[in-house]
RNA sequence: GGCGCCGUACCCAAGAGGUAAGGGAGAGGUCUGCAAAACCUUUAUGCACCGGUUCGAUUCCGGUCGGCGCCUCCA
C-alpha cells in the first residue's frame, strides 16, 4: 500500500475547461473531491456508458496509486425528465415503466441492481456515496431557492427556469457562441422561455397525467429540471466547491454548461473569479459500434450481460476499454474484442506462470510491490500523465515478457500495475493455477490409461482415448511434467 | 449555419520535431509419436493527400479529401 507519509505523485489530466493536460493541484493536499455523473436507471446501461465508468474508475484507481485520499460520488438518476423543456418527447422513466408494465420505483431499482452487477463484473470500484436523485429533492428545492434569492431565475407557464443571459460565462466550458447557435434546430424550442437555452429548475406542469414522481415545492407540486440534481448532490456530499467532475463527452454542451450555470451563479462565484466551482473537468470519448455512435435511441447497443452471454467475461471488455486512450474514438467490433480476449488469458497464462515459478499457490494474495520495481514505477508514471492506459498495458506486456530471476519480484510489480488497471490479474491467475490440480476420477483414470499405452507406443490407443475425452469436451495437453487436462471453453460464436 | 474530434500495418491501437509502443491475427521455427499448449523469430523506409516552416515532420502551420460527433435526451 502507499505509504501515506509520502506527499502525492505528480498528476496530469486533460481538463475541459481550459481544453489542456494540466498539472493537477487539489484544493486541499493530498485530498480529491471526485464526482462523477451516474446511470439514469430506466433501462440496462450500454457498453458505451461503461467505457465512461472505467474511465472514472481508472482516474481514481490512478489517485489513489499516486498516495491521494479519494472521495468519490456518484449519482443514480432515478426520476423521469423529458425530452426537452418544450414539454416534449417521453419521460424516460414513465417509458420504461409503461414498456415494463412496472411501476417507475421497480424500474428504478432493477436496473439500479444491474447497473452494480454489470459495475462489479467490471471490477469498478464502489464510488463512497451514491445517491439516488429522488432521495434528495429537498437539497435541489433548496439550491433552486438559492439561485432564486440572487435573481437568477424566473417563472414562466408554471414552470421555473434559468435565465442563462444572467450568467456571462455560460457555455464556456462547451465553447459555446450562443450568437451562432441554431437553437431549435432540431427542436422546437418553449416558446415561455426567454432565451433558448434557459433551462428547467423544477416543473409543475407536465404533459403526463400519470406522473408518479412529484413533489411539494415553493412553487407548487412538481418535479426537478435535469441538471439540478448532479449540482445539489455533488455540493452536499462534497463541498460547494471541489476538484473534478467527470462524465461523458456529450455531456459538455448542455448539463455539465448547465451545471456550472446554476452552480456558479448560486455560489455567487463572478465571471472574473478564478475560484471557480469545480477545477478540472474530465470527460471520455465515445465508443463506436462498427463505425457509429451507439445510442439507445438508434438501438444498436450492447450490454455487459449480451457479452456475457457471448462467453465473454466482463474484464475482457475493461482490457479492450483500457487498449485505447480515454480522449480518442473507440471502435467496438466482435474482432477487436477478441483480440482483447486473447490478450487478457495471454496476460493471466504469464502471471500465472510467473507464480508457478515463484512457487506461490495464492497469487491473489500478493501485495503489490508499492513503487519499488521500476516497471512498476514507469506505468504508474504513464497512468499520472493523462491517464495513458494504453501504455501502461505496454509496459506491463514489457515486464511480463522479460526474463525474471526473482520471478516474485515481478509478481509485485504486477500487483502494482494491476491495481490502475484493475483486471484482476492475480486473482485470475490464482484460479489458472487452480486449474492445474483439477482432477475428476474418470478423467484421470482414462488419461493414465493413455499414458500407459503411449508408454507402449500403441498411439491408435492413445489417439483414440484422446478423441474420446474430446467429444466431451476435454482438451489434453502433453507437457514435460506429465498430461495436463482442462475443459475446453465453452465459446459460441456469433455472427459477426 | 456554427462548433469539436479523427484519418498510423490485415484488425484494434500508442506515439514524439530526429527517424514508428503494445496486443490480436498471419507466416516461419523450436518442442512433440501425432496434436495441443508453450516459447522464439518475423510482418509499416511508412504514419490520408498537397503545400509551407525546419538541418530534419508522420509529429508544427495552411489547404484538400474522407470519417465521426455535437448544437434535443444520451456516457
Amino acid at each position: 500500500m502507499t505509504d501515506s507519509a509520502k506527499p502525492p505523485g505528480r498528476f496530469e489530466i486533460f481538463n475541459t475547461l481550459g481544453r489542456a493536460v494540466q498539472q493537477f493541484v487539489p484544493r486541499t493536499e493530498g485530498v480529491v473531491q471526485l464526482y462523477a455523473c451516474g446511470p439514469t436507471v430506466y433501462d440496462y446501461a450500454t457498453i458505451g456508458n461503461f467505457r465512461t465508468f472505467i474511465l472514472v474508475d481508472v482516474l481514481r484507481r490512478t489517485l489513489d496509486a499516486l498516495g491521494y485520499q479519494v472521495r468519490h460520488v456518484m449519482n443514480i438518476t432515478d426520476v423521469g425528465h423529458l425530452a426537452s423543456d418544450a414539454d416534449e418527447g417521453e419521460d424516460k422513466m414513465l417509458a420504461g415503466a409503461r414498456r415494463e408494465g412496472r411501476t417507475v420505483w421497480d424500474i428504478a431499482q432493477f436496473y439500479t441492481d444491474r447497473f452494480f452487477a454489470d459495475a462489479d463484473a467490471l471490477n469498478i470500484l464502489r464510488p463512497d456515496v451514491v445517491a439516488k436523485a429522488t432521495d434528495h429533492i429537498d437539497d435541489m428545492i433548496a439550491l433552486i431557492r438559492r439561485l432564486e434569492a440572487h435573481g437568477f431565475t424566473y417563472v414562466a407557464g408554471g414552470n421555473v427556469f434559468f435565465d442563462v443571459a444572467r450568467f456571462s460565462r455560460y457555455g464556456e466550458l462547451a465553447l459555446l457562441d450562443r450568437q451562432q447557435l441554431q437553437a431549435g434546430a432540431r427542436i422546437s424550442v418553449d416558446r415561455s422561455k426567454r432565451n433558448p437555452e434557459d433551462f428547467g429548475l423544477w416543473f409543475t406542469r407536465s404533459k403526463f397525467e400519470d406522473q408518479a414522481m412529484i413533489w411539494d415545492s415553493p412553487w407548487g407540486r412538481g418535479y426537478p429540471g435535469w441538471h439540478i440534481e448532479c449540482s445539489a448532490m455533488a455540493m452536499r456530499y462534497l463541498a460547494e466547491q471541489f476538484d473534478i467532475h467527470c462524465g461523458g463527452i456529450d455531456l459538455i454542451p448542455v448539463h455539465h454548461t448547465n451545471e456550472i450555470a446554476q452552480a456558479e451563479a448560486a455560489l455567487g462565484i463572478e465571471a472574473n473569479d478564478p475560484q471557480r466551482w469545480v477545477n478540472y473537468w474530465c470527460h471520455g470519448e465515445f465508443l463506436l459500434v462498427n463505425g457509429a455512435k451507439m445510442s439507445k435511441s438508434k438501438g444498436n447497443w450492447v450490454t455487459i450481460g449480451q457479452l456475457q452471454e457471448d462467453g465473454y467475461d466482463a474484464l475482457d471488455y475493461r482490457y479492450f476499454v483500457l487498449g485505447a486512450h480515454y480522449r480518442a474514438h473507440q471502435n467496438f467490433t466482435m474482432r477487436a474484442l477478441d483480440a482483447a480476449r486473447a490478450a487478457r488469458a495471454g496476460l493471466v497464462s504469464r502471471v500465472a506462470a510467473l507464480a508457478r515459478a515463484a512457487g506461490i499457490d495464492a497469487p491473489g494474495a500478493v501485495a503489490d510491490g508499492g513503487h519499488a520495481h521500476p516497471a512498476a514505477n514507469e506505468a504508474l508514471a504513464h497512468a499520472a500523465h493523462d491517464l495513458a492506459m494504453p501504455r501502461v498495458l505496454a509496459r506491463l506486456w514489457q515486464l511480463v515478457k522479460s526474463d525474471s530471476d526473482d520471478p516474485e519480484c515481478t509478481l509485485r510489480a504486477v500487483a502494482a500495475i494491476d491495481r490502475v488497471l484493475g483486471l484482476k490479474l492475480l486473482q485470475s491467475a490464482a484460479s489458472a493455477l487452480a486449474d492445474d490440480t483439477r482432477s475428476d476420477p474418470d478423467v484421470d483414470a482414462l488419461v493414465r490409461e493413455r499414458d500407459e499405452a503411449r508408454r507402449r507406443r500403441d498411439f491408435a490407443r492413445a489417439d483414440a482415448i484422446r478423441t474420446q475425452l474430446a467429444a466431451q469436451g476435454i482438451e489434453l495437453r502433453d507437457a514435460a511434467t506429465g498430461t495436463v487436462w482442462q475443459r475446453a471453453a465453452a465459446l459460441p460464436e456469433r455472427d459477426r
